[in-house]
DNA sequence: CACCCCATCCTCCGAAAGGGGGATGGAGGG
DNA sequence: CCCTCCATCCCCCTTTCGGAGGATGGGGTG
């Protein structure tokens, strides 16, 4: 007897997997998906006219991303609860989605139940996330994240750039350079260069 | 008057892409989903006991892959055709799924009109590819591949690996860790171990 | 006001990396 | 049989890295 169905908007940039969600819930008494998008300024439209309770998204997308879509969101709407759904489960995905306050995250292999009992969960002020996910939150040192200008030295190495070449690109002196990736190594815990790009660009920082 | 519908069979690990896909045929006449499967094993059995004229199948999957199960797939059936209907187009992949001998490659945000057309088309004999990855086809100078020896030289070499380390790991001398690490340098057109490993990593060869 | 992080700069120094040559034996293809 | 590729090794030499130890000024925040 659910006098009010409880209202779900899905963003994802690919058709098919649109298709896939709406067909998933077409047959869920309790649930009504109200609105699609396609990337985050659409979902933030879509958001305004039809007030969703739920909104289920993709983090990947062209245009507004997830994480952007997510925040914005949540500043117009507090009471939305967001819950990711994406491929990926990476380090870098998981803590965006977390800073930006999600309900859930889940990865598109989930079965059709655990969609449903997520949204459910999701509208009542519970939290789902996906085991592999739970797992990355717990097993995590530190995750001392490089600063901006760290990166930044950084990604020219991944492009193989010497330290002398980085100091004229940036218009600082080697010496700077080479200190800016002491503590990049310390950060990511290798000793190398090569290592460095690796963890980085696993990590999602490049 | 179709008299016969076309047999597509639907292959990917997402439960959500299965369904999607499904119902983006739900409701055209000339094509019917007489199977669908989640991995490569699932493909190769579901294949034999169903016929489908063609197969649309995701690359990246648990188990059997998408590339071993069309190999598999064609070498038992010859006739079926096989399209690749993945989220990336990378130049390894890209690359193995051709050399598997696919009639097609799409990528997932291609919209319904566009499998639909891709499936009869195949069908046909015809090959379709989605434009970047038709562009990854044309612009690529000579791709040199790294040896195996030489790839194994590289793989440490993304773990941080000295040249001393990965002498003694591979029983072999400095000298010719030195060697190989040369000539992938000049096969991968970098001068530098981090710029290495990041376009192995980009073309998919660690 | 402390305190910490960031970005910038410095010296000294040994160890590593990378570029230039060349050499060998074996496997596979035309 | 010749030629190419692979894997292995050698020399020499210059440049670059990376470690260890610092220092300075500027922003924030408690």
């Amino acid at each position: 007897m659910p006098a009010d169905p409880l209202k779900l908007m899905i963003v994802d940039d690919h058709p098919v997997v649109r298709d896939g969600l709406r067909g998933m819930f077409d047959h869920v008494a309790d649930i009504e998906v109200v609105a699609e998008a396609s990337d985050g300024f659409e979902a933030l439209a879509m958001a305004r006219k039809t007030g969703p309770h739920v909104v289920l998204m993709d983090l990947r997308m062209p245009g507004l991303d997830g994480v952007g879509a997510i925040q914005r969101l949540r500043a117009d709407h507090p009471e939305i609860k967001v819950v990711v759904l994406t491929t990926y489960d990476t380090d870098a995905d998981v803590a965006r989605a977390m800073a930006a306050g999600v309900a859930g995250y889940l990865l598109k292999d989930a079965p059709r139940e655990e969609l449903h009992r997520a949204v459910r969960t999701a509208a009542a002020g519970g939290a789902v996330l996906a085991p592999s996910v739970a797992s990355a939150l717990m097993s995590r040192p530190a995750a001392q994240e490089p600063s901006p200008r760290e990166l930044e030295v950084l990604r020219l190495v991944a492009r193989g750039s010497a330290n002398k070449e980085i100091a004229r690109a940036l218009l600082i002196s080697e010496t700077t350079v080479k200190t800016h990736l002491k503590h990049v190594f310390a950060k990511l815990g290798v000793d190398s260069r090569a290592a460095a790009v690796v963890v980085a660009m696993e990590r999602g920082l490049l």
